[in-house]
DNA sequence: TTAATATATGAGCAGATAAACATATATTCA
DNA sequence: TGAATATATGTTTATCTGCTCATATATTAA
């Protein structure tokens, strides 16, 4: 049986709209900022202030870009005080930035 | 031992380089037009042609976008005549989308 | 060689984005 | 309550990016 018009366009729809969050995630990793946070979050649950001392930023840069990580995801955070920790929020995030690393090793040659 | 200053310098800037490339890898994905693409390479070879009106593009935009899949070795190419044809470079591609996808679904409740 | 076809590329523009700066909010403590 | 501290956010600006349009290159066929 022939799939109506309408079933056709609401698939192309919502492949597009799949397209287009998957787009954004990535999206979220395409940033070296947001990389180095990642990085740092990848060992051990940390503060803005500790995150921006680290990165040699200001804090507003790196609340901002937090902000990005939070809206996608990739990072989770509790209050203690006035202290806000962020942490990774998903494993997901850790594969694929080692998929990532290993590509660019890869093409860097540091593996066979 | 202490390592000397400028060792530590040069690991510094030697993962400053490692993630400024992590972070052009994965923008490279950030983009939905590249995604349309990889998403039918993932399923076979096709020439800029075919790809173009596959997504109801111009070539000349489908032919940049190439070129910034073809830069970053996430496709490769050969030439048959007139005609180009593109696929999948490498498997990390693969997985790295996978991975994605994986977490899109997740987050959209497709998967517990 | 010339015409036709397939693809690549340069220039320009409109829209997106990351950081700086200033300011707002929230929490603790005196 | 008011001051101090930690974080968030609105605005602006410089830069980047993806598309269009025009044009260049390469290959084939007449």
């Amino acid at each position: 049986m022939e799939p109506l018009r309408e079933e056709v366009d609401m698939e192309k729809e919502l492949m597009q709209d799949f397209v287009r969050d998957l787009a954004d995630f990535f999206k979220v990793f395409g940033d070296p900022t947001r990389l180095y946070i990642l990085r740092l979050l990848l060992k051990e649950e940390m503060n803005v202030g500790e995150i921006a001392d680290a990165l040699e930023m200001t804090q507003s840069a790196v609340s901002h870009q937090l902000r990005v990580l939070r809206q996608n995801a990739l990072v989770k955070y509790r209050k203690e005080g006035k202290t806000v920790y962020y942490s990774l929020d998903d494993d997901h995030v850790r594969s694929v930035l080692e998929q990532g690393a290993t590509h660019i090793c890869h093409k860097r040659g540091y593996v066979e």
